[in-house]
DNA sequence: AATCCGTGGGT
DNA sequence: TACCCAAGGAT
């Protein structure tokens, strides 16, 4: 019989389950970059990326930004707009700005270094409880718990909790605390319940028949698993119309900068009016300047939380009006080096074809 | 506690 | 197409 007392405190019938899933990840788990190193800047960076955000989308944003800030004295000695240029196209833009004011935190308060202190962690800008726990678990193997949107799923199916989103997360985080590992592996075991989530116990239709927890499953037992966690309700969409103007003079694309308030604050656009409704007014009503309209050069489709938009391509002139700040030419060739909203990348790729963003 | 904050892929 | 929501944190 293997030791189990001093290494956790889960009762006896979760002990068999958590040992088959601890070994099908071991089996199964993805190649992950990330995976591939226990650096805790490194660690870190991907769990900033991966918040609310696909693994897919994450892999190549963090290729090249280790490449680009390799350690924490490079974010931090970085500006801000290198930063947010390298985060262009992920979304949640105040990640990014969090990671390098961290990062100038660690090297003020912690000579350069990770700090191991889960205290001292949870304090710095963007770094909340499930950040914490995965950095300390899975670069330090602290045996710190976590839970995100699939730990909650995974263990509200297994246990059969019944309850409200937000009280679900809640019961969720004191049960990954009964169960993280209390000596050794928290990092591999909090990483094998998120790889089980985000691979099988999946949101929708769970492959349960490859499940390592399966027999233990007591939503499967009650034919509960595709009722939990309970879904959270969600407002109603609201449609926005805008048109986005594309607006060329010899080699120069104008281009817009967004306030340094609110919604992908300070970053770069195509020169952008918002027809309706006004309220919420997520663009500008109007530019600051008279343009002349050409030919529509198509409508792309859009989403920010909560907003579908509709956006009419315009191709224009613009006349001899001088143009100043918020708006800008820049060559077509440097659009890649401006930190870009998502759907500004979309639109010069549907006027121009692929620029170079990358 | 509820809302704000982007984007993309799966179904 | 339309909807769902993902390795969350700040306010």
């Amino acid at each position: 019989m293997p030791k189990r007392s001093t290494d956790t405190a889960a009762p006896a019938p979760e002990f068999a389950a958590r040992r088959e899933l601890l070994a099908w990840y071991a089996k199964e788990r993805r190649d992950l970059p990330w995976r591939r190193t226990r650096d805790p800047y490194a660690i870190w960076i991907s769990e900033a990326m991966l918040q609310q955000t696909r693994v897919e989308t994450v892999i190549g944003y963090w290729t090249r930004f280790l490449a680009r800030f390799p350690d924490v004295r490079a974010l931090a000695s970085a500006d801000e707009s290198d930063v947010l240029t390298a985060w262009s196209g992920l979304g949640y833009y105040r990640r990014a700005r969090s990671l390098r004011a961290a990062a100038q935190a660690i090297v003020a308060r912690h000579d350069g270094k990770f700090p191991r202190d889960a205290e001292a962690v949870r304090a710095l800008p963007g770094i909340g409880p499930y950040t914490t726990g995965a950095v300390l678990s899975i670069a330090f193997d602290q045996p710190e718990a976590l839970v995100d949107g699939n730990v909650v799923r995974v263990l509200s199916r297994w246990f059969a909790h019944d309850a409200p989103a937000a009280a679900a997360q809640r019961w969720a985080w004191e049960r990954a605390r009964e169960l993280v590992p209390k000596s050794k592996g928290a990092g591999e075991w909090n990483q094998a319940l998120m790889e089980l989530g985000a691979t099988v116990c999946t949101p929708r239709s769970p492959a349960c028949e490859r499940c390592p927890v399966a027999k233990a499953c007591l939503a499967r037992a009650r034919g509960l698993e595709n009722v939990l966690p309970r879904a959270k309700e969600r407002p109603e969409p609201i449609d926005v119309e805008l048109v986005a103007w594309v607006v060329e003079r010899g080699g120069d694309v104008l281009v817009e900068q967004r306030p340094e308030t609110g919604r992908m604050a300070g970053l770069w656009q195509l020169p952008t009016e918002q027809r309706s409704p006004r309220r919420p007014q997520l663009f500008p009503a109007e530019l600051g300047i008279e343009l002349t309209p050409g030919p529509e050069l198509g409508l792309l489709r859009h989403a920010i939380t909560h907003h579908r938009i509709r956006v009419v391509l315009q191709r224009g002139t613009v006349g001899r009006a001088r143009v100043a700040a918020p708006l800008r030419w820049v060559p077509k060739a440097e659009l890649g080096t401006l930190a870009l909203t998502g759907m500004a990348r979309k639109a010069l790729a549907a006027a121009f074809g692929r620029p170079n963003l990358e």
